[in-house]
DNA sequence: TCCTTTGAGTACAGGGCTGTATCTAATTCC
DNA sequence: GGAATTAGATACAGCCCTGTACTCAAAGGA
């Protein structure tokens, strides 16, 4: 009764690399919808329209399988470059907070209880999937303000040059959704050019 | 070869509100210990020393537990009175950021899991167990200082005054550790006092 | 003291997931 | 075309949790 041996779009049987990104693909859907916790063997091999034992031919633990998944899918977040420091700020928090950025900051509190189990938190998990010691996205948005004299060169602190980002990310992670671009530019306007002693927008 | 009828330590069988003290107490460590995943009638029940049908008999779901488990041990965090701005605030987070108050915050990560499948959000269950509307913790630092005369009194926005609680509140659920007393500082001294407009500590 | 309430123990069917094993047949490699 | 892989289906025992039902006994009230 059912397509046996078939893909669900009734192409030929996957293999190989084929199939592990269609694997992955499914996986990625299923934590996005059902968490961590839904996140099983059956429910990613069910939603790959493939079986169990070919997972666990690949990824043998569940943290296997997501940190698969988690690196297939963690990207860095774009830096637009307007020629105007507010202006990049603002792109970038809405780069930050759109479908694609943003579902992965909402998923990383879907993953506390894998944090829980293994011991390790947020800021650990992104150093391990993004290189770390590359500038962050205000570091370059701050350079680039200072190259064309809209702001002074002097020494600032890393916690107020990142502020943006860990408001934004504040503000989704305690109201588990997208943040209204009228909060966006309360952070630019309100907090980080004040404390830049840049011009008032 | 059990004691049986009997609570762990020896004591007579409890009942009433005794009871659900004690069934409420397990909850909170069976929550604090292994997270809403864990958190299941089942573990609370034998943490409790009792048998599940007298959780069922109060709390027939699982969300009417957690909430009444919640609501026992959600409680405001103590503001001090220093007489000085800076030491308000730093005292302030230090209570937010202490093993009670900091335990609540991290939990609230660990129930992203009952966000999901109650559609709710942590603002929202803070607005549910707190009576919303009374003046924030950062507003009555500011109001004070205002009256001392240390700030100017002029409006303010709510964004800029709640600041220090939100970076706090955003350390902890990225690092998911205590936060150590530099970023309390750093918080207070390089972020909200030069955006208050105040002297440098 | 008797009676009512209710805590504690136990049992049950049911559901979901885990790992592993086994079989088959499709695909690829040579 | 034949052989080696390996996807896909299925089955299994096991574990944990859910709700509910049915006891029995302890505590408290009259």
């Amino acid at each position: 009764m059912t397509l046996k041996h078939r893909a669900p779009g009734g192409a030929s049987r996957r293999r190989g690399p084929a199939l592990e990104e269609a694997i992955l693909d499914a996986a990625w859907q299923v934590l996005v919808e059902h968490g961590y916790h839904g996140f099983t063997f059956e429910a990613v091999a069910a939603r790959a329209g493939t079986s169990r034992p070919v997972l666990y031919r690949r990824w043998p633990r569940r943290d296997d399988l997501l940190l698969a998944t988690l690196a297939k899918f963690w990207r860095l977040i774009d830096v637009p470059d307007t020629g105007s420091l507010r202006e990049d700020a603002v792109g970038f928090l809405r780069n930050a907070g759109d479908d694609r950025a943003g579902m992965l900051t909402l998923m990383s509190v879907q993953l506390a209880d894998y944090f829980r189990e293994a011991g390790t938190s947020l800021t650990e998990l992104r150093d391990t999937l993004l290189p770390p010691g590359r500038a962050t996205a205000f570091e370059t948005i701050v350079g680039r303000a200072v190259e064309r004299g809209e702001l002074p060169d002097v020494p600032r602190s890393s916690r107020v040059v990142n502020l943006p980002l860990d408001l934004l990310r504040h503000d989704m992670l305690v109201t588990m959704r997208r943040v209204p671009e009228e909060s966006i530019a309360e952070i630019v306007d309100e907090v980080w050019l004040p404390l830049l002693g840049a011009p008032p927008g």
